[in-house]
DNA sequence: GGCAGCGACTGAATCGTTTCGGCGAGGCCG
DNA sequence: CGGCCTCGCCGAAACGATTCAGTCGCTGCC
C-alpha cells in the first residue's frame, strides 16, 4: 500500500494542493491546517516519491560526478569536498568512476543525461566530447574537474599540473640529481601529459638533465610496482638517480618495487617523488615527497560553479578557476 | 526544447505506445517501424526519462549502499564489487557516506526512501533502526553489510569479525608477546565490539597475557596517531608490547606516531596488527600485518542477494553469508 | 452598504513514460 | 466464403507531486 499526498489530503480533510503547500511553502498556510497535515504525514508514514517532483520539475536534483578512480584518496577527496558543497543546497551527488575507459565514461554520461541531472562534473578522458556538447544544448550545466577546455568555454577546476610537474623536477635538480625517470601513463590522460611537460621544461632549464619516461597503462599502485620492477632490473649504472611518478598511487607502487621487492634505497640510490600527497604518501615505508592539490576544495569550487552557472541559465560566461601546486618534501628526497 | 517520446512517434508517424515498444520490446515491432523510429530517436536526439519512467514503475533502478568511511579502501573495495554485480543487471549504486553518523546515516536512508531505491545496502551504526523496518514495509529489501542482525531477520553478508580478533591476538601470542593493547572505538560500531571480543578471547586462552583498551573516537589515520602518540609518552615499562589496531587506517596513524614521529621500533619494541588488509598496508613504513577480508566479494554478494530479495518478493528467507577472515603476517610483527 | 483587496484553500491540468484493452488487416482452415 | 487467429499498431489511462487560475469569505475603507 502506497501513501501519496490523494492519501494525505484526504486524511486531513484538505486539497492535494494543500499538502504540497504545507510540504514545500509551509509560510503560506494557515498554522493549524499545517498542523493537522503534518499530523497526517505522520500517521500515515507518507515519503514524497522523488521521481514525480523529478517528473515535474523537469530535472533532478543530483549532480553527477565522473572521476578517473575512485580507489585513489585523491578522487575521493575530490568527491567529499563536492558532496558538501552540493549538500549545503539539499543536492545529491552520483558518483561514477570511469576507471580510464571512454566506456564506462560514455555509459556514465548517458545515465547522467537520462537522470537528467541537474549538472555534471567530470575528469574527462578526451578532447572529443559531443556528449558534453549535448548535455549542454539541454541546458545542463558541466564543469570540468582537473582539467581546462582548449577553449574555454567550459568551466572548469583545475592545478596547474604543468607548474606541477616543474615544481617535482626542479626541486629533483635542487638535491643534485640529474638522469630522472618520469612513470606515468597512459599519455591519453591529460594530467599525465601536462606533468610531463613541466617535468621537460625542468629538465630543460638544468644543464646536464637527461629525462627518460617509462610509460604505463593506468595509474595505479601495480603499474608502479611493474615500472618500478623494470627499473630495479637494469644494471646499475643503467639505473635513473630520481623517479619522478605521475601520482602517489605510481609513487608506493614504485617505492614497494625499489626498497621492499628489491634492495635499492630510497633516497640514496634513487631519489622518488609522487603527486597529489594523498593521506597516505607520508606513511610509506619511505614517507613520500609529493606535489600537493587542494583536493576537497577543488570539488567543493566546481560544484559551487556549476550550481552558479546552472541559475545563470544561459547569459553565463564559463569561468576558469586554477589553483597553484605546492611541493611537499619528505625521506624520499630528502640529499 | 525536450524531446519526448511523443515527438519521436510524430517524427516517425507512429503512436507513442510503439515508441515506447521499440524501446522495451524490439521483437514485438515489426523491423521496418524499428528501423523508422530509431532513426527518428537519433535524429532528434531523444534520451529517455528517468524520472518518468521510476514514476510508471514505482521504483528507481538504483540500490542505495551506506558505508561507514568513503575514505576508507575497504569501503570502496565494498564498493566496487557492489557496483560491478549491480552493473550486471543494468542497475546503478548510489554510495552514501554516514562518517560514523547517525544524523548523516539518517539523512541518507531518508533520501533513498524518496528515491524509491531497488534495495539498500547498510554498515548499519545501531541496533535501533526503525527505518530499516520502514523501508522493509514498503517492500524494498534491505541487505545488512559487514553485519548481522541479531534476529536473522535481515539479509546479511558479514566476516566474522570475533574469528578476526582472535586471529589477530593469537598470532600476537603466538610471536611471544603478553601486554596487548586494542586500540579502536567508538563501541557503538559493532565490529569494533566484536573484534574486541576476539580479541578477549585469545587472550583468556593464553596463560600471563593481558589485554589494555584504548578507545578512540573514530577509525581514522588521525586517531591512530593520537593513540600512538598516546602510548609513546609513557614510560617504556608501562607500554604494550603489541597493538591490535581495529583497522589499518588506525594502524597506520600509530605506526607513524610511535616511529615516525617518535622512535619506538616496530616490531621490535612493539608488533602491531592491523585489520581489513586495504592495499597500503603493504606498502606502509613498517608493512603492516592485517586481517584480510574479501571486500570486494562482499560487496558482489551483498548485491546479489538483495537482488534474490527483490525478484522473490514477500516469501523470502532472510539469507546470511558469512566469510572468514584471514591472517596476513608481515614485517610489523615478525618475530 | 458596497466594494476592493487579501488570505486560505481548491482541484484540474501537467510532466513523460509504460501498460494494456482493443482494433483492423491479413492469413489459414474447414 | 465465413470464422478465427495472429500480428502490428493505436491511444487512453495511470503513476504522484506541483502549479496556477480561480473560489470563497472576511476585513477595512469610503
Amino acid at each position: 500500500m502506497v501513501v501519496s499526498v490523494r492519501d494525505v489530503a484526504a486524511a486531513a480533510s484538505v486539497s492535494v494542493g494543500t499538502v504540497s503547500n504545507v510540504l514545500n511553502r509551509p509560510e503560506k498556510v494557515s498554522p493549524d491546517t499545517v498542523e493537522r497535515v503534518r499530523a497526517a504525514i505522520a500517521e500515515l508514514g507518507f515519503v514524497r516519491n522523488d521521481a514525480a517532483r523529478q517528473l515535474r520539475a523537469g530535472r533532478s536534483s543530483s549532480i553527477g560526478l565522473i572521476v578517473l578512480d575512485v580507489r585513489n584518496p585523491f578522487f575521493t577527496d575530490v568527491a567529499r569536498g563536492a558532496e558538501d558543497r552540493a549538500a549545503e543546497d539539499g543536492m545529491t551527488l552520483l558518483l561514477g568512476n570511469s576507471d580510464e575507459n571512454p566506456d564506462r565514461e560514455g555509459a556514465y554520461l548517458d545515465l547522467f543525461e537520462q537522470q537528467r541531472v541537474h549538472g555534471v562534473l567530470i575528469s574527462p578522458l578526451t578532447d572529443d566530447l559531443p556528449r558534453l556538447e549535448r548535455l549542454r544544448k539541454r541546458g545542463t550545466p558541466v564543469v570540468l574537474v582537473d582539467r581546462e577546455s582548449a577553449d574555454r568555454s567550459y568551466s572548469s577546476v583545475a592545478v596547474d599540473d604543468v607548474v606541477g610537474g616543474e615544481l617535482a623536477v626542479r626541486h629533483l635538480a635542487d638535491i643534485g640529481r640529474r638522469r630522472v625517470a618520469f612513470v606515468g601513463g597512459p599519455s591519453s590522460i591529460r594530467q599525465v601529459v601536462d606533468r610531463l611537460e613541466g617535468a621537460r621544461r625542468a629538465v630543460e632549464a638544468t644543464p646536464g638533465m637527461t629525462l627518460e619516461v617509462i610509460e604505463t597503462e593506468s595509474l595505479t599502485v601495480l603499474q608502479g610496482r611493474a615500472a618500478g620492477e623494470q627499473i630495479r632490473e637494469r644494471p646499475v649504472s643503467e639505473r635513473p638517480d630520481a623517479i619522478f611518478a605521475a601520482n602517489d598511487l605510481l609513487a608506493m607502487g614504485v617505492l614497494q618495487a625499489l626498497k621492499m621487492l628489491g634492495t635499492v634505497e630510497v633516497p640514496g640510490d634513487i631519489a622518488l617523488i609522487g603527486y597529489d600527497d594523498i593521506d597516505f604518501a607520508s606513511a610509506a615505508v619511505v614517507p613520500l615527497s609529493s606535489i600537493r592539490q587542494p583536493a576537497s576544495l577543488i570539488g567543493y569550487t566546481a560544484v559551487d560553479l556549476l550550481l552558479k552557472e546552472a541559475a545563470a541559465g544561459s547569459e553565463f560566461t564559463p569561468e576558469q578557476v586554477t589553483f597553484q601546486p605546492e611541493l611537499v618534501v619528505r625521506e624520499s628526497t630528502r640529499a
